[in-house]
DNA sequence: GTAATATATTTTAATCTTAAAGTAAATATT
DNA sequence: AATATTTACTTTAAGATTAAAATATATTAC
């Protein structure tokens, strides 16, 4: 392979393809487990933790915005989620174009046996990183965080 | 919010939040500018990469194998470059189940374009790391790549 | 050489994802 | 109050993604 750029580039490039790599990574062994242990998906799981942490509901828009994906695709999450049972829609009082989104008892019982695999799960995979490690990656990351999507 | 975890696992919880988002965020502007700028999506250019790699041409079974995606994944997205003329398909000479693909010339120009504005767009993503800081970055994610995904 | 097995790829069915278009209700303008 | 605009949400069309089934060809075992 030809280096066709500088230096600094290149490493700014070898960054990138790290990151990348081990985020990736770590996102495609909960997905695996997610699915293999537990018959479920990320997204599923994602939504249901937004809602987790908003007990007294959230509206689809606010749901969509907090978990930064588009109104169309946590339509088809919840749809899902609520076939089965675990979360519940309710027309807002107040607002008849809103509905409003809750973990039945059932999903919210659901929910902490996932939550806690979960964490186990992490807390497995950064095993490999000292405190101090893990403050310094923190920091290390949170200087990239400036960029961001322009909202059009 | 109560913390549920001990403060170890709370950190660990910590830094897989901060690394999925920084990733996120990053995988995000890219996307969207090689929608915007140049419409066309990152699986694409991470196929023509590939092949751009490897100028004497890949299997779609390693092409997938390279990627990390499924056969099936492989395929739809080859067939769309194929339509657009952008990468060929051949019989494999010897063995009549293969297909060997490469870029057309079109699609190496193409491709070369896309690279350069790709590369500039992370060079300046990462430009708030010091070279120190990007080295620093690198060894504590490979700290974090001795797991991954069992093969089924 | 035939049968069984393995390999390379595509197809299918399901979920996830987005952007854009559509619908319905609330708010602002006049 | 009627009209226009904005807001909340769903639907649609297309691509991306996977696992599992299907197809076609190679290889192995006998």
């Amino acid at each position: 392979m030809v280096n066709y750029y500088a230096d600094n580039t290149r490493q700014h490039l070898r960054v990138w393809l790290k990151l990348l790599k081990t985020s990736s990574n770590v996102e495609a062994v909960l997905r695996e487990r997610l699915r293999r242990e537990c018959g479920t998906t990320l997204p599923r799981f994602d939504v249901m933790a937004a809602l987790d942490h908003h007990p007294d509901g959230l509206r689809m828009s606010d749901l969509s915005r907090y978990l930064k994906v588009s109104n169309g695709n946590t339509t088809g999450i919840v749809n899902r989620l609520v076939e089965e049972g675990l979360i519940e829609r309710t027309q807002d009082s107040i607002d008849r174009r809103a509905h409003k989104v809750y973990l039945t008892p059932n999903g919210k019982k659901e929910f902490e046996h996932l939550a806690q695999l979960h964490a186990q799960w992490i807390d497995d995979i950064m095993s490999p990183l000292s405190a101090e490690q893990s403050d310094t990656l923190i920091s290390l990351l949170e200087k990239l965080n400036k960029f961001g999507v322009t909202p059009s």
